[in-house]
This record gives C-alpha cells, structure tokens and sequence, in this order.
DNA sequence: AATGAAATTTAGACTTGTCTAAATATATTA
DNA sequence: TAATATATTTAGACAAGTCTAAATTTCATT
C-alpha cells in the first residue's frame, strides 16, 4: 500500500501537527534524522498521493487519508509495545525499536487479532493512549509534574520524554504508570521538587518533572 | 544488518539447496518471482559479502555464514507462524504471508522470549521443524503418502505444497498435522487413493498424495 | 524598504534493487 | 563436431530514497 518510508513521514507529521497546525521541513528532517532536502523530495510525493496538503515553503499538514494511515500505524506501534512488555516481559525502556519495525507489518485483520488477544488495552507501556481499530482514542488531559504546586499531586499517567535514559531513571525511581504521587517541597533554587510516593520520598529534577505527566 | 532483499535470496537459496549440492539462476528467480538478470546482480553481492559461494555460470551454494542466516530467518518465519495460529487463532492457511513480513523483524531477543512464551514449539502449523536458537533442528524423515502400498498407513506430519488452495482442501477434508490414515485402496487408473482415517473414508488425488507427508 | 540570516527548494549525484534487450557461455542433439 | 537451444551474464535504464551544494524564498532587523 504504502512504503515504509512513507509511513514513516506519516507518522511524524502527525506527531508534530499535536503542538500547531503546520509542521515545517526542518521539524521534520531534525525527527527524522534526514536532510530538509530528502524530506520536500518525499512531501512532494505525499502530497501527489493527496496525503498532506503541501505549499511550497508554507509546511504541511495531513489530509484526512493521511491522518487515518498516521493513526493506523501510531495504533500498530502501542499495541505491539503493549504486547512486547505484557506477553513478553520487556522493560517500558525496551520496547520502542522493536515497535518501530513491528508497526509496519501489513494485516489489520492480524493487527486486530492481536489487540483481542490482549483483550482490547487502552495504553501502553508509557501511558500513551491506543486508538481502536476505528481509530478512535481518549485524549488523557495530563499535566507535567512540573506544573503543580506544594502537596498537590496525581497519579503518573504518561511521559514527554521517551528516551531510554529518562525511562530507566524512571524505573529505578520507582516512577512508573500508575504510581500516585505528592509534591512535598519545591526547591526555590533550580526548581527541583521533592516529592512523596506511596513506598518513599524522592527528589526530582525540574527536567524531570517537567517530562512525567500526571492526572489530577 | 542485511537487507530484506539479501534475506529473502539467502532464504530462498537455502529452501532450494535441500533437493540439491548447487542452485542455479533460473531456480531463484522462479521462487523469488524476479527476472535472472536481477538474481545475477544479487549473488555477486551476497558472494562479495561472502554468504554465497558463487562460479559464475555454474550456480551457487550457502557458506556457513549464509546458512546461518537463512536458518534463522526461517526460525522467525515458522516461530511467527505457530503464534499466529495458536495465539491469534488463524487457520493453516492464512499466516504465510503474514511470515514473510514477520521473519524481518530484525530482534533476535524478541524472538527468543516469544519462543519461551510459547514454550519452545517443535514444529510450526505446517508440520515443519522450528529451529532452536542456535539453529538446530531434527529432520524428520517423512514420506508422500503416494509412496505407501495398501493397508500401511502413519500420522500425517506435514505438507510439501504450502498453497492456500492445497491447505484449504486439506483442512475441509480433515486432513491435518496429526492425523492417522491408512490407504485402502489404490485406483490403478489414475493412482488416485481411498484412505481411511480415523473419522472417515476419503478419496484423494496422486497430486494431492503426493504433497501429503506422513511419518510411518 | 533594504539587507542579511534562516528556511526551503532545486539540481545533480549516488545506492539498492529491479527491468529489458543484447551478448556470451553452456548444454543438447543431430 | 557443428548447429541450435537454453541458461546466464552484461549493458544500460529506471524508481525510490537519500545526499551535498547551489539557488531561491521567506523572515527578521534595521
Ligand atoms: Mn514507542
Ligand atoms: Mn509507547
Ligand atoms: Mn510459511
Ligand atoms: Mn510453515
């Protein structure tokens, strides 16, 4: 149907497109690790394909076809990640590679299959939501840690950050999906907080607390 | 590592190798449905990397570095295979192509944890052995049911025709891995053969005998 | 409004894997 | 063994996706 690499601008159009409604070529070569002028070569051809709306110099945006592919295949990456760490017992840390190659075998219907084995799951592993196979999804309202004041607190519901660094220094924290926590101090200084959990008491840095979401 | 393409071409050289000391040209382009002009270009890379012995002219066999990847990619592929249809339920016949998709994922880790999660299978839907992680593997050494004379009979292990349409009919008759049958009769016509099987009686074609493996 | 900086596109090239058509080598068979 | 048929390779081309370097457009600042 669609290439790998055509999949792959799909995708990260969308994900830019969550913060503006246009996304540029430089947005877009810097996620996709490639040169401004390897990705007009492929705007161009998307936007032939009627995927993206593209102006010359004015950045894109998804069509509602391209949209559906997107999400399709955001929906093939989580539930194969969800899938990795549940049936397979990966580390949340472990994962995202593997579901890069994962979300572009072909079969919905294998897809589908898949996503009632694990009895339809509505995350994954790092609290990001999985569209059905209509592709539609909750759009959890969270907020950064970072964001809230003394002895407020939420329960850890996502990440900003997906990087294995920052996911394992979460793990080792203690701080993972579903942990409740309570801002107990907040260092005027550097911004960090301390915060409360239910088994102790830790003290993160604002970098990290503005990459941990919570809900309320 | 290797590209999809060289997978595919050691994959296949090494599928055509069982039969015989040297594949030629013609053969793998055959099987990889390509034009033998494409096949030639390709063995000089796979010679050039060294996986393929290759004399111009004179065909070519797997080094022990090619074979080791084309035993591995055929593990992915038969180990995919078996959660498809135990897993996900799907039937015989629909999870070839989903395999050929499957089998380059490149993770050697996530294969190994998804064969301990299906507790080390022997054989995959087909009747075919999986090889283990260090690529070990018993041969069992079946026969087409057109080789047996009447009143001998064994358990059906496996099919040499993957086809759907070869599976389907297999499936409709019942004749599946596991199965016991005996011949009853042989038509001297067309050498078609009655066989009884534990629930019934059945008529099957030489062509359709002589895909059908059994161990006696 | 003019100028310089930054973003974007264009031009031309390269790699992988494929193709057709032509050339060459091997096999067959008379 | 010579002619013919078949198998294989070579030559030249093309599409996809990428790159560097150069040209162009847009943006920011004066
Ligand atoms: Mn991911
Ligand atoms: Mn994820
Ligand atoms: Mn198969
Ligand atoms: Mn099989």
């Amino acid at each position: 149907m669609n290439t790998l690499a055509e999949e792959n601008y799909l995708k990260s159009i969308y994900h830019l497109s969550v913060n503006a409604t246009s996304v540029s070529t430089n947005q877009l070569a810097a996620l996709l690790n490639t040169k401004a002028s390897s990705v007009t070569d492929m705007l161009k051809k998307l936007a032939e394909k009627e995927l993206i709306n593209y102006t010359p110099y004015q950045g894109v945006s998804l069509t509602a076809a391209g949209e559906k592919i997107a999400v399709n295949i955001i929906r093939k990456h989580r539930l194969w990640e969800y899938f990795l760490v549940e049936k397979l017992d990966f580390k949340w840390d472990q994962v995202h590679e593997m579901a890069e190659e994962l979300e572009h075998i072909s079969s919905n219907e294998l897809i589908d299959r898949l996503d009632k084995f694990m009895e339809y799951p509505k995350f994954d592993p790092h609290g990001d939501p999985i569209p059905d196979c209509n592709g539609l999804f909750k759009i959890h309202n969270l907020k950064p840690v970072s964001s809230i004041g003394i002895n407020e607190g939420g329960v850890i519901c996502g990440v900003r950050d997906h990087s294995k660094a920052y996911l394992q220094y979460l793990e080792k924290q203690s701080l993972t999906i579903g942990k409740k926590v309570t801002v107990a101090e907040i260092i005027e200084f550097d911004h960090s907080m301390v915060l409360h959990t239910e088994d102790n008491t830790i003290q993160i840095s604002r970098e990290v607390a503005n990459n941990l979401l919570i809900a309320l």
